[in-house]
Formats: C-alpha cells, sequence, structure tokens
DNA sequence: TTGCGTAACCTAGGAATCCGAGGTATATAC
DNA sequence: GTATATACCTCGGATTCCTAGGTTACGCAA
C-alpha cells in the first residue's frame, strides 16, 4: 500500500530537519513537528511514527539529549539540545545534502551527452 | 554498518532518476548506472543490488518496457524504454520531487520565527 | 589456448527507516 | 463533564537499499 505518491524522499532527510530545526534554540518532538510543517506549509508531513523513534536514535548516538520540562502551555514535555556532536553530525549532513541535491538535479536537467547504450 | 556517511539520501530517488535517463533514449541497466555516475562526477554511485531490482518493479508496474538486444561492444543487454505511464508518472515524481527540495531547503535556511515550544 | 579484464545480468538476506494504528495522560475551553 | 489540543510512546508491516555472492560471454594478450 504506498503512500499518496507512492514515493520516499524524506527517508534519510528527518535526521537532518530535526537536527536544523535544534540548532535555533532546544525544543521538544510536537515542537519541531509543527515547526517544520508550518515552515514549509505543510509540505513536509512529520508523522508522530517517525518522529519519536527518530528523536530517540538521535539520542541514542549522542547528537542530542534531552530533558523533561514544561512548555507554555503547562503541559510535561521532554525538550531536546543539540550536543557538540551533533552540531558537528549537522553540518556533516547539511554538506552533504547540498551535494546530494545538487547531483540529483544535475541527472535531472542535464541532456545527454549519451546516455545512451555507453 | 553505516554506509559512508550514514545517510540514506538515495531512497526514492532512485526510480526517479532511472526514469529520467530513460526519458533521453532507451538504455540498459548497467548504461543507466554508468550515465548516472558519470553526470554526477561519481557522487551518486548506482549500485547493482539496487539498480536491477528497482528496474524490475519499474517493469512490474508498467512503467518501463523490457527487450534483449546487443549493445556496441557486442554484447547481450537489456534494454529498457519509458511508457507512457512512465513519463507521466516521471512528470509526476519530478515535479514532487522540486517541491520536496524546495522544502527541505526552507528547513535548512530559514530563521526561526519562533520553534521553540510553539 | 589459456587467462584476464570488462561488460552485463541476476538473487538472497540483512539492515535501516517510515508510517499507520493503536495507546496514555492532562490542561484548557465550552 | 466532555471535547479539543497538546504531548508522549510502541509495535509491526512495508519499502528500499546494499553487501555478497554468482553467472555468462566478449576481446585481447601472453
Amino acid at each position: 500500500m504506498p503512500a499518496a505518491p507512492q514515493i520516499d524522499f524524506l527517508r534519510g532527510t528527518l535526521d537532518l530537519m530535526i537536527l536544523k530545526t535544534l540548532s535555533w534554540a532546544p525544543a521538544h518532538g510536537y515542537g519541531i513537528a509543527r515547526w517544520i510543517e508550518q515552515c514549509t506549509d505543510d509540505v513536509l508531513q512529520v508523522e508522530e511514527g517517525s518522529l519519536y523513534p527518530a528523536l530517540h536514535k538521535l539520542e541514542e548516538r549522542g547528537l542530542v539529549v534531552a530533558e523533561w520540562g514544561v512548555t507554555e502551555h503547562n503541559r510535561r514535555a521532554k525538550f531536546y539540545r543539540l550536543t557538540a556532536a551533533g552540531k558537528k553530525q549537522l553540518a556533516t549532513s547539511h554538506d552533504y545534502w547540498a551535494r546530494f541535491a545538487v547531483a540529483v538535479s544535475k541527472v535531472l536537467k542535464t541532456a545527454p551527452a549519451a546516455p545512451r547504450t555507453a
């Protein structure tokens, strides 16, 4: 059963976007999801079934640390903060993503010198 | 065991790039892989263990059709050609990728109005 | 003629990640 | 008191990629 357009571009980029969101300020999971959706005009939807496992893995890898706190809505929430390793990983991933996106756009735009049989 | 930079951006884009490569002219699997690598200066590497299963699935979905032929190197090879459905899918995926890439870059560039607690 | 490198195909099994579906708890508004 | 929104969680299926293995056959050189 495919998703809406049976494509899966999100794979791998979720971590990157979480790290980036946390680079501005600590935030909790629910807030991260809402921020990403809002800032992309709902083009990117962050499902909770993806978000929380992803956060837990980032924590296991030592890229973020979590701490319980209280939101402005007076609700208990787990606030995540980037570690030094997380910042380094963010830089690396960001870089890698940039190179990747350029490469894909080359494939999508480049007219073939000879893509034929080779 | 992570790959090189433990990131997996390729997910989902392989199909798109295959379809795009075939939009220029029919080609065989091995040629498609070499073309994508060459045209991206080896930033994107297409492994055979990913490529052939992907091609078979595209064929199952009716997006491409295959036909045995002979290459310029006088070797037997399966040539893939885009179907009408394949062209339509290519357009859709291309579009979706464009919107996705824009959305990601928004997350990566946008300064937070208030990504804080929400 | 034997051997090597390259071209070209294939599959099986494991790993990673996303998502749908389900569940919990509580503050505020009505 | 009931609904809505906030905020967390996990399980299991589905998908997709890659590693590692294997096959066939051309062309060239030793």
